[in-house]
DNA sequence: CTGCGGACGTTATAATATAACAACGAGCCG
DNA sequence: CGGCTCGTTGTTATATTATAACGTCCGCAG
């Protein structure tokens, strides 16, 4: 508790590590069911989990599949403006911090005088690869 | 069946009515119950008209609240990317589409060769009023 | 020791979404 | 007319995602 987000628990680096050697995004029961192994045996252990990595910066959410990725930066520190692009065809996440977006999105909101606490950005459609395939 | 997207049937209608006269979004299920004195029974019935409705532009998903709001212009003609900032104490849901914004995504996501589909940007946070409050 | 708080395990259930199939009706074409 | 096809609808059942609620265990401060 001295410096960092204060250590993980061991639930919490079994999610984490589902999450890391997974080429794209799990499910909650995804992951649960990959567990199980590992004596898992309930939903509740696998969001208490995420709960916490997220609020940690580890983890993100995908809004738009409801699902879950370890962040490609080991930890987003909390306040930037993360964005994903998400291939529909292979499952690959790319996971971006471009500072054009991020300035005219901020730029919205200034002007509108909102509040941010959170902020989604999904792009679905199909990465170059599989664009090209 | 002549010019626009086809006619509506009477169950999207019924449902872009329950939409369109509501202060904010919308989860199916909310829907579902204030249509069943209308006499709808099951959940089909409103995921269906919700998925025509957002095909032609009427109705929009919100994925991080699992909930649907009609669209403010009446119809999104397709093409251009919508974002909302979502107001976590009052409800209030602004559709936007701001320029700067559209055009230094789209410009990551021609930089990247992404083939995008479908893009999701939704501000979650107080609106003026309630951070007034 | 004792009480407190945090993580954990467990059961149950809520909330969201879709699969699958039967019935109906409008239009077409023999 | 009669039969066909196709799209919408109604209905049942079930899948998927998420959380509430409660009890236990354990480390640690007092």
């Amino acid at each position: 508790m001295t410096a960092e987000s204060s250590a993980l628990t061991k639930n919490q680096e079994m999610v984490l590590g589902a999450l890391s050697q997974a080429k794209g995004p799990m499910s909650a029961y995804a992951i649960l069911d990959e567990l199980r192994q590992e004596g898992f045996r309930a939903p509740p252990q696998v969001y208490r989990a995420l709960e916490k990595l997220m609020k940690n910066g580890l983890v993100h959410r995908l809004e738009s599949l409801n699902a879950f990725v370890a962040c490609s930066h080991g930890a987003c520190h909390s306040t930037g403006l993360v964005a994903f692009a998400i291939c529909d065809q292979c499952g690959l996440v790319s996971e971006f911090s471009d500072e054009a977006v991020t300035n005219s999105l901020t730029n919205w909101i200034a002007k509108n005088q909102f509040s941010n606490t959170k902020t989604t950005i999904e792009i679905r459609g199909d990465c170059a690869a599989c664009a090209a395939a």
